[in-house]
This record gives structure tokens, C-alpha cells and sequence, in this order.
DNA sequence: AAAATTTACTGAAACGTTTACGGTAATTTT
DNA sequence: AAAATTACCGTAAACGTTTCAGTAAATTTT
């Protein structure tokens, strides 16, 4: 492999300074047109491009920023990467992405080789809810930082996340609305923030309305992205003798796995069963009849973490909070009655 | 905003030179125990963590290479990028993204960015299929370059692909061996390397099994990620009187259309109408009856094209070439005849 | 106690650029 | 033709780090 040209190598060629060499290349002031043209040429001969490493060096610029994402083809996350790099692409910045599989040691790592790298500032959607120590650490070095969608408890990081207890807040009152009177929930791990946001907003509906939690009614599924898991649980709620009339899953595709029981034991959707799911994947809209969800603009979401960004690696100290506000999207899985605007999308 | 401390700020504060803070910080041998922990506590006040840039410099190591895609948010493409990053990840290569839109400039300017920023190799799935210019340019810089999913016709860049062709053509002859006479086709714009890739294996099934192709059972959708054109084509195709008793359709999402569009009429699946996609998209287990559909090892591909990029880092000068094997998946929407293997999920 | 070794440090070069500054030759002005 | 200007180029410092080679002092060996 050939050693890759420096500056020095077309100096060399030409018998001229670098000095003359890099005026040439950077089209600037004192620099004669015959040399710039030799100059020219024997850099494309050998193949130069300049070491970008050493020109950030010299000139104290460094336009990249690490994003980290849990799952990098999960629809959201790649939507909210979509909003990133859309603002940074016009801000000229360069993002670097890793993806830490749901394990926080992968995500310390990916942390540790961005930070090594010296990226000057980072988008996370963390792992876990609770703040690792590796978070900490990071803060100690103050580097730019903005946490997407699953903000760590303590007050010291920006953030942009998404009002998560009340979108499910909505989604259910929209069930009760409709009429249904026994509702149930399938949620996540216990571990899992946002689906404990979103369990806290089915239990606050559910109090509002007096109407009392049925333990029986409240299935945890460990694998969120699992239709499968969504089918058994769903089975479950559908053979038990209190059966319920509707079910709030915190995600689509848990959903998706209701719809195919709730097929195989010939419920009706939305006549004996009202679903509702979260998060508006590209699923919601293949189901029949189309599901009813809770929106999340990842993209919205993913630019304004960058904006913040931005804001703090320019100098901001403060800390930035954006919440966005839940939003319903009815569709026929819960619609019992006609006055319902349907948002149908074919 | 604070300057950012450096070595020569630590070694000032204790009146030692720069060379023993950087041994005492590196843990390094030639230090004293005492002064390297004085090195350390001031390192901490003074909030000093290394200048990554010019770690880089002296140590001479980069690695960064860049992968370019037409969508992000696409699931294919995401686990294309998936595949790549858990490679680089177990190699320490960092990878920065940039997203075309399937926009030729901006497909040039990211790719400008990343040679500017001075990459070590790029990873690209075009967004068309003709060699544009830029393409040429940057091989005549020698820039290790592995495409994916979208070869250019000319043969000089490594790749790794698809057998779009047979895909296409098993999907076909499947639908023949279930007994349906008239197949019909909705493809997509004519520029659409891929589209068209698949299109001449539907044609060739045709052709292979003494079928003659009916020019009005081939359609063409503008919007290949379109459930909406999906099912105004399929509607089309339905309502004609010579009306096709199989639609192939070149990606799964215009099949979720058909899907709509059979419902509406009332046509059955797979009775009436066989249906076979393509993609394997996530979709395709959602819809009822489940869509065979052609699969796409997106993560190989991407893991397969890292492993070709770092080959052709490492010196290899060839023209590596890969083309991953056609697989049908065989489900609900094509079987009339029990005596298939139906590879249902749920 | 002289010699040899070890310990702990410093100075300086190097990584590949950019750029302020100074200098020389050619050109223009007077 | 001398003076002033211009055009062009080279020298060297600088960016922040690592590391080699050298050195003085402290310690050990003889």
C-alpha cells in the first residue's frame, strides 16, 4: 500500500516550499498561475488530498457529532436520526453513529470511542433510565450533550423527549369515550421508562374515569418489538373469563400480535375489542382495520436535539427541555361510533 | 467559555515539563509516583482532558470510514447499516452517515464532505443506477469504495449485491406452480435499477414458462414506498375485464396496497388473487393473509461490504464481488395448495 | 570511594497543515 | 535611473500531543 502524499512529497516533486504548495491547493494570495497549475497537477498525479486531521489541528475546527441509538432499524430511532443528520448536513457537521443494542456496556464503549475520537458534542437516546455512572463521567468532561426520548431522572442534562404519560393518557380516554369499560394494558419491562410513562398514563386515565385497575388486566411483555409476544399476551387477555373490551399496548407491533389473536378466536375489531398502540410505526397503517396510535415525530424530535446541541457547543450553558405534546391519531381499531373523525390514510 | 486546558497548562501549574505530565497522565513508565499523582489532581481541577486531534496527529491513526444511503429510515438500508456497524464496531472503525434522499447532488456533496473530512473508505448504495461523474472522481482518488444493493453497470468497483433478477423470477415461477394463469406486474419507474432488475425476472418467468406477457398487466408506480399508489394500481389491475389472478409487485409496501385494493372489492386472497412482494419488509408479517415475499439479507449485505471495504483498506487491489442468493419466503397471500411449506411467523 | 546503575526528569523532534512575515527579483512609477 | 511597488516564494512558527535521546541526581554495586 502506497504511503499516502503529503504536502511535502509535491514540494519535493516540484523542488518548491509546502508553503507554496498549500497556497496553491487552498487557491490563495501570492501564487504565481503556471505554478498553480503545476502544482495541481502533480497532486492529482500522486493522489493528494490533504490530512484532515492535521488541518483541524492547525486551524482548530472539528465538525463532528456522535449520535447513539439503541436500535439503529427500529422506525423511530432511525426517524430521529433522519432529523439529526437532516439539520447537521446543512450545518456542515459530520455525525458518527453507533448503536448499542440495548446494552448499556455496548453504549459505555461507543460513548468512550466517540469521546476518544473527540467528537464535540453527543445526541443519546439512552439505554436505561437510570443514570449510569458512565453518564457522569461524561458530564465531568463537559462535552455537549442532549438526551432524546428517555431523559435521565436527575436535572443537570438537555433533552428532547415526548410526553409520553399523556399520550397514553389520551389513548385511553379515547377508549373510555368510545365506550369501552374494561381496559387493559400491555406494557413493558419493569425496567423500561418508557413504558412505565406510558403505564402511568393508562393508570391516571384509568383513576380519572373511575374506573378501577384489574391487576389481571395489566400484561407485561418483555420483548416490545414482538408480534409474537403480542399475540400470546393478547390470547391471555381474550380467554380469560373477565375478558376485557379494549387493550392499550405501549407499541405497534405488540399490537399487531392483539390483532392476530384477536383474529384466530374471531374477536371483533373494533366491535368487541377497542386497541389502541403508540409510537405510529409504518404497521398501524397495514392492519385491519388501521390502528389507532399515539404519534411520534422522530424526525421533529431529532432536529431539534440538534439545535440544542448546537446551542450548548456554541457556548449555551443552560440546560434545554423540550417536551413535545402527545398526539392522538385515531384510526378504526377504536372507532365504535361514526362521529369519530377517522384519519384514515388510504 | 473556558479555555480548554492542555498539557502545557498542567505542566505550568507545577513548574514541570510537558513531556512528564503527558508520561505521568499515560501511565507511563520514567515517573514518579508523587509527582504523577499532583499530575493527576491538577489534570482533574483543571478539567483537562486530551485534544483527540492531536492524539490522532502524532499517533497517525484514523479510522473512519462513511456509509452513504439513499433513506435512513428505509428499513432495508437501516439494516444495511446495521450489518456495517456491528463489523466497524468489532474493528474500532467509526462510521459517519449521510443520507442522498435519493438525490444525486446531494449524494455528491455528502460524498465530498466525507472525502474532505478525509474517510478511509465508503460504503454506498447509489441512488441511481447510471455512474454519475462523481463517482468517477472519486475512484480516480483511490478511495477504497464498496457499493451495495445498486452495482454500476461498469465493472470497476467492488460490490455487493442482490440476485434482484431471480428474486423476482422464483416469485414468479411460485405463482405458476400454484396454478395462476395471468400474473401481473407492478413495478417501478424505469431509471429504477432495482425495479427493473426485477421486472426482468418476472419477465423471463414468463417467458420460461411459455406465458405471454400482457402489456396491460404491467404497471408502473411512481412512489415504490406507497401503499396509497399500491392500491390505486392494484385497483386498476382489479377492475379491468381482463383482470389479472396474480399481482408480483416489486416491493412490499405497493403489495399492502393491493391488499386494500382487494379488500375493497372483495376480491379474495389467496383464492381470487395470489400476491408475492418483495423485501421481506416488516410489513409483510402484518398483513392478513401473511405476503410471501422475497427476502433481503440486509444486515449480511452490510456486514459483507465491511469486510470488503477493510480487505480493499488493507491493500487488496482486486474487485471483490458478491451477490447474495435469492430466497423466496413462501406464506399466506400465494398458497392455494396446502402441500407448500408455509413459513408463517405469528 | 569510585564506578555502575537506576530513577526521574527535560529538551526537542515529529505528525501534516496553515499562515504571518521577510526577502528577492521583476515590474512600474517618478 | 533611482525609487517605489508588485508578484512570488521561502522560512519558520504554530496547533497539542507523544516519544526518543540525553542528563543530572540518587542509589546501588564493586
Amino acid at each position: 500500500m502506497k504511503k499516502r502524499a503529503k504536502l511535502k512529497d509535491i514540494a519535493d516533486a516540484l523542488n518548491i516550499s509546502i508553503a507554496t504548495v498549500s497556497r496553491a491547493l487552498n487557491d490563495k494570495y501570492d501564487i504565481n498561475a503556471s505554478t498553480k497549475k503545476e502544482v495541481l497537477r502533480v497532486a492529482e498525479e500522486l493522489n493528494y488530498r490533504p490530512n484532515p486531521i492535521a488541518v483541524s489541528l492547525r486551524k482548530n475546527s472539528y465538525n463532528v457529532i456522535g449520535v447513539v441509538l439503541p436500535s439503529i432499524d427500529h422506525y423511530f430511532f432511525s426517524t430521529v436520526l433522519k432529523g439529526v443528520m437532516n439539520k447537521a448536513h446543512k450545518s456542515n457537521y459530520l455525525v458518527i453513529v453507533g448503536e448499542s443494542n440495548h446494552d448499556p456496556d455496548k453504549e459505555k464503549s461507543i460513548l468512550e470511542q466517540f469521546l476518544n475520537h473527540g467528537v464535540t458534542g453527543v445526541i443519546i437516546s439512552p439505554t436505561m433510565g437510570k443514570p449510569a455512572e458512565h453518564f457522569s463521567k461524561f458530564r465531568n468532561k463537559r462535552i455537549p450533550l442532549v438526551l432524546v426520548d428517555r431523559p435521565l431522572v436527575d436535572d443537570v442534562d438537555s433533552f428532547v423527549r415526548y410526553d409520553d404519560p399523556n399520550g397514553a393518557f389520551l389513548a385511553v380516554e379515547h377508549l373510555i369515550d368510545q365506550g369501552y369499560k374494561s381496559i387493559a394494558c400491555i406494557k413493558g419491562n419493569d425496567n423500561c421508562v418508557i413504558s412505565n410513562a406510558r403505564y402511568s398514563g393508562y393508570a391516571k386515565a384509568l383513576g380519572q374515569n373511575n374506573l378501577t385497575e384489574n391487576p389481571k388486566h395489566v400484561k407485561t411483555c418483555i420483548n416490545l418489538d414482538s408480534k409474537k409476544d403480542g399475540y400470546l399476551l393478547g390470547k391471555q387477555l381474550l380467554l380469560a373469563k373477565d375478558k376485557p373490551d379494549a387493550i392499550f399496548t405501549v407499541t405497534d407491533e405488540v399490537a399487531a400480535g392483539v390483532y392476530a389473536a384477536a383474529k384466530e378466536l374471531k374477536v371483533d375489531i373494533p366491535g368487541e375489542l377497542g386497541l389502541v398502540g403508540y409510537s405510529n410505526s409504518k404497521v398501524s397503517i397495514h392492519l385491519s382495520p388501521q390502528l389507532s396510535t399515539v404519534e411520534q415525530p422522530g424526525v421533529e424530535m431529532g432536529e431539534e436535539a440538534f439545535d440544542f446541541l448546537q446551542q450548548i457547543m456554541l457556548g449555551s450553558t443552560e440546560i434545554l427541555k423540550k417536551t413535545f405534546d402527545a398526539r392522538l391519531i385515531v384510526r378504526g381499531s377504536s372507532t365504535r361510533h361514526a362521529t369519530i373523525n377517522n384519519m384514515t390514510i388510504v
